[in-house]
DNA sequence: ACAACTGTATTATATGAGTAATACGGTTGT
DNA sequence: ACAACCGTATTACTCATATAATACAGTTGT
């Protein structure tokens, strides 16, 4: 079973989305595996304490990604294999990465200055 | 006269928030400087395409954090000094490299391979 | 003085995000 | 079979964002 623990609403962008990331993060550290059944809808959105449309907003986007698999009536459960986890990887990576970069580009912070505040603020 | 030159609106965010941050980026990079002039909100709204209203909610913003001044029918310009300027640079540097490393350190990738990452999509 | 700007304010409309309350039909375990 | 779940769909409401069209008063340069 997807668990949701440690999972914690932020504000700035929107809730479907943040569970949407939630779940891609959790497949590539190795926490959501293929096969792993997913909390309901109202199971989760009571949990979280947000709407159920909002749960079913996120899930529907993970079907579309091929992600998950849903029929009406039964449980969700994740439709994973190597390909899907790599190309994720590599598409988080890369948004985390290059959303950091630009904006310290933009602060006019070099490289060195980057990498030093990476390693500091890691702990913690 | 602070240049708006290089600002592209990107979805995902407010715009108004994309002004914000761009103008206190430019500060920490020190081409906005102490006593610049501001384009007014028509000329910049026309500038960037966007609703005058939607350049005075930033300006605003701008204002209550003390770094422009407005003055009814004169033009705005900003108000800074070093503890300003020290002051949003360490706010930006940690809101970003926060970001970033949250996101990694769900996704299970070691600091070593984070900083691996940052390093080489840093040119581009 | 006066035209051309400036900042500021108001009202209205549209869209997306999120909530709320239901409803319908399919599945699953007992 | 049947109760208790499940996914899915619909309608209505609130709120923030963004746009649009004005209006008014203050400043600035000539």
């Amino acid at each position: 079973m997807v668990s949701f623990d440690g999972f914690r609403i932020e504000d700035g962008s929107p809730i479907y989305l943040q569970i949407l990331l939630f779940v891609k993060r959790g497949i590539v550290a190795g926490c959501i595996r293929n096969g792993d059944e997913l909390p309901s809808r109202r199971v989760l959105s009571s949990f979280l304490g947000v709407n159920p449309n909002t749960v079913q907003k996120a899930y529907r986007l993970l079907e579309e990604e091929c992600l998950i698999q849903s029929r009406a009536g039964a449980k969700s459960y994740m439709v994973l294999d190597k390909a899907k986890v790599d190309r994720i990887r590599r598409e988080l990576l890369e948004y985390h990465a290059r959303s950091a970069i630009n904006a310290m580009r933009q602060m006019g912070i070099s490289k060195a200055e980057a990498l030093s505040v990476i390693d500091m603020f890691w702990e913690s």
